[in-house]
DNA sequence: TTTT
DNA sequence: TTTT
C-alpha cells in the first residue's frame, strides 16, 4: 500500500463519556470515543481568565476497539494518534451533512492509556496486532564506521 | 497561556484549489486552503487498485495567511501543522452545521511549502512573527559537564 | 524567523530521575530529564516476552524548565514536544564528542504534565510565556460561504 | 506487541548525501541518509542574518530501505517518521560512544518523497509492507445513527 | 461531555 | 534511571 501525504492527528486529553461501543457486520469492534483538549489564557481587554474547550470525535477499530471498551471510561486520559476523515451522510432532511473524525486505525493508529496506574494500563498501537514476525527494534549493531566518517555530524 | 492536553495536526499534501483570501474586520487576512491526501491500496478481494483521497480544510492566520496567499497555489505541497477546531455555523434554513477545519495560527502553527525550490520557498512558523526578543536556539554551550558526567545516557 | 524543514520530536513517557537545572550566565533556568519509553514483543524464537527500554537526554529552558524543576520529578508522565539538537562537545582526552538531545524551547516546544491529578497538574506551552496580546483562537466566525460552496468535501 | 510511551520523530528536510546502503546478514536493506533542518533568524544583537542546520541521521529498514536507494539522492526533500534510538558502540581506542539515530522501521514508520513529481514518487509507510489482508480505511459506512444523534458534538 |  |  502506498499514500501520497501525510495525514496525521495527535490528541492527548479526557473522555467526556465512557467509551461507545459498535459492531460491524463482520464482527470487529467499533469504539467511539468524545475527548477534550482545552487552552485557558487570560483575556486582555477585560483581564478575566478565560476558557476554551475542544471536543475530538474519535473513531477506533479492530483490537484498539476492544481495549477501549474495555480500559478507557469518562474521565481517562488518552494519547491518541489516528487520521482525519469526513465522513457525508444524509439527515433525516435527506440534507448532506459532513461529520469529521480522528480515525484510529490499522497501521498508524496509536491509543496509550494515560496516567492511570490502575488496570493493566498498558497502551497499544493497533498496528502491532499481528507481532508473530516482527522484531519492533534493530538488531543492526555493528559499528557505525563508514556512515560516521562520511557525515559532517 | 496554559493549556490542557494536546491537539495536533500534521498534513503533507496538495492544493486543490488556489488559496481564497479574506479579511477580518480587524485586517488580518485570513487564508483557506484545500489539501489533499490520499492513500492507494490494492483491493484484496477484486484484485485491483483502488485510491482514496482525504480532503482537508485548512485556515491560516496572521502573517501565515499572507505567506499562503503569496507564494501557494492549485497543486502547490505544504506541510501543515494545527490544531483541529470545530466551529458551528447555521445554514439557510436556520440548521445547525458543524465544520471541522484545521486552523494554523498563533504559536503552534506552522506552514511550510514544499518542493518548489522557486521563489523565496522558504517556509515559516507563525509563532516565529515576533522574533524581536527570541534566540531561536540554544545559546548554553558551556561543556555539559555534570549532566554528561552523571548520566551514562 | 523562517526555518527550511521541519525538525520535530514528540515523547510520551516516565522520568528516571528528579530534574536536574542549570542556569545560565544570565540567570534563566535549563532543566535536564530523562525520560524512558518502551516497548515489549513477545520473541518469536524464544516465545518469551521481552522489553526495551529507550532513554531521552530532554532539556527544557526558560519557563518550562522552572515548571520542570518545580513539579516533575521521578516517575513523572510527560508529553514533551521539541526539536533534536547534537551537540559537539570534547572529553577530558580531547575527542569529540557528540550528543544528542531533545530541546524544548521557544515556540514549538511543548511539556504537558499527564497523570497526575496532583499539585496544579496544568501542562504549559513554551511557545505560550507572553500571552499578553495573543488570542489563542480564531475569531473568524462569519459564515464558511463561499469556502463551503467551491470545494467538493 | 504492547508498548508504554510515544516515541516519535518527524522531520522534513533534504538529504546531505545519496544514501548508503548496508546489507545485513539475513539480507535485509538498511539504508543512512543524513537529512538536514535548517533555522534562520535575524540576530538582534548584530542585525545580521543568521542561520543553523541540524544534521540528522535516519537509518531505514526493510522495504523502506529499498525504496530510499532506489529513488533518493543527495539533495532529495523527505518526510521522516521514526523513533529515536541510542546505540553504544567502541572507538578504536576502545571507548564507549553513543549515537543516536532516527531509526525508520516496522509499524510507525513513515518515509515520504517529497516535491519530485518524477520517477514513481510515491511515499510509502514500512507498516505498510504485508498489505495483504489490511484495508486501508474504515468499511464502517453505515449511517452515523446512535453516535451522530447522541453527541451533539 | 472531560480535566485542572 | 522510569513505568507496567
Amino acid at each position: 500500500m502506498a499514500s501520497r501525504g501525510v495525514n496525521k492527528v495527535i490528541l492527548v486529553g479526557n473522555l467526556g463519556n465512557d467509551p461507545e461501543i459498535h459492531h460491524m457486520p463482520s464482527g470487529g469492534a467499533v469504539a467511539n470515543i468524545s475527548i477534550a483538549t482545552s487552552e485557558s489564557w487570560r483575556d486582555k481587554a477585560t483581564g478575566e481568565q478565560r476558557e476554551k474547550t475542544e471536543w475530538h470525535r474519535v473513531t477506533l477499530f479492530g483490537k484498539l476497539a476492544d481495549v477501549a471498551a474495555q480500559y478507557l471510561k469518562k474521565g481517562s486520559q488518552v494519547y491518541i494518534e489516528g487520521q482525519l476523515q469526513t465522513r457525508k451522510w444524509q439527515n433525516q432532511q435527506g440534507q448532506d451533512q459532513y461529520t469529521t473524525e480522528v480515525v484510529v486505525q490499522g497501521f498508524n493508529g496509536v491509543m496509550q492509556m494515560l496516567g492511570s496506574r490502575t488496570s493493566n494500563g498498558q497502551g497499544m498501537a493497533s498496528g502491532q496486532q499481528q507481532p508473530t514476525s516482527q522484531q519492533p527494534q534493530q538488531q543492526y549493531n555493528e559499528p557505525p564506521m563508514d556512515f560516521d566518517d562520511d557525515i559532517p555530524l
